[in-house]
DNA sequence: CCATAAATCAATCATATGATTGATTCTTGA
DNA sequence: TCAAGAATCAATCATATGATTGATTTATGG
């Protein structure tokens, strides 16, 4: 039997974090096209073009590396947000710039959205991911409540709404868009301004805020 | 070897489609539990109280015994919802009463629903599955579109309000609630709320529909 | 009562899959 | 230059898992 050492293409030896990231971007990618369930860590190492055992060298486990999907997944989301809500600035921009974000981010990179979707439901087996999605949410979610908040004190949006009611129907309907393997966005901006029109105070309506849009 | 038969309880001989419901609804158990991904034959003949071998009897594969629960989960959503809305009720009850049905579903049978969930994004595997809930989906929001746009017509909801974009705010926000293994349901009618005052036509506040809630 | 069909099960197969082992190749610092 | 560590790979293991086979048991119609 010949052990000897001779592959088609010469080594590519890279150091640990650059080869961790090519694994987390080959798994992110077959979660987001066959789901958590179809994850396989041959495939894996086969996308990233390199052997199972280097792939079990730089990531100990299949768990292991649902985790490092998760949290490289929600880095690269955390990286596209717009900058903190400005207390001081137009609270109906700053919701069509959240918005915005999360739409480019739909329609640029589907993987980060639906590999979200489908790890948050792949939960029971893994509480930590579960976890650590279910903050990132509900931190999204914050943020559309707080320029809410501001926006009802400051009389644009509605004296009777409830922040928080809010923000949790706002994001429930937008991430709705992220939850097919391939979003479609058709209605992405319909339904926004639909639910804008429903905050505004009256009296608000009409003005446009000339944003990008996608 | 012995291999004579002598099972430790008598055997229990039903009829195929009986037989076919208790295997369903141990499959739908377990997905609610684990996830499509979780799913083991061998669990579920053993949750059914059956031989692997009278599981494949009965339902011919795996991927069979997905469709079977997804036929069967919409079957039973089915059996829950509430006539088609009448063209002459009141559209603001109606609309309530779609609510409630979903958030009745989401307390007594969570199952059925985060079933539902797993099974949408565990579509690419099994796309008549993807289909079919699809169809389902699409159905429900398309009977919150119907009644939106009979209230618009008799003013009860604000003129500029586009049905559409409004029946998937609202579905889209619902849904949201289903999405995680066990609803937690304490915002659902603030969120609810939030979005009827978001649609109602100025001057409709305030008026109670005394619906039972949960 | 019995012959036939339906239903059930133990045992087994074939493959998939996560993980490990030990040898080999590349990099790096002195 | 070269020794030590880092990175890579071929081969293999151990188990999980979907599915099948053939015998056995129960139900049913005549």
């Amino acid at each position: 039997m010949d052990t000897t050492h001779s592959p088609e293409t010469p080594h590519a030896y890279l150091r640990k974090a650059a080869r961790r990231e090519m694994i987390a971007e080959a798994a992110r990618r077959i979660i987001a096209e066959k789901g958590v369930e179809g994850l396989r860590t041959r495939d894996v190492a086969e996308r990233a073009a390199i052997n199972i055992s280097t792939l079990h060298f730089h990531v100990k486990s299949k768990a292991a590396l649902i985790a490092l999907v998760a949290e490289t997944s929600r880095d690269a989301f955390l990286a596209l947000l717009p900058p903190d809500p400005d207390p001081a600035g137009d609270p109906r921009a700053q919701l069509r710039a959240e918005a915005q974000v999360y739409h480019d981010s739909l329609r640029d990179r589907p993987d980060l959205s639906v590999c979200f979707a489908r790890l948050a439901l792949a939960a029971p087996d893994n509480p930590a991911v579960a976890a650590m999605i279910a903050e990132f949410t509900g931190q999204w979610a914050d943020r559309f409540r707080q320029i809410l908040a501001k926006g009802r004190d400051r009389g644009i949006f509605r004296a009777d709404m409830d922040p928080l009611a809010a923000a949790l129907m706002l994001s429930g309907a937008l991430t709705a868009f992220g939850r097919s393997a391939t979003p479609v966005l058709r209605f992405y901006w319909p339904v926004f301004d639909e639910a804008e029109r429903g905050l505004l105070a009256p009296g608000q309506g009409g003005g446009d805020t000339t944003e990008p849009r996608g």
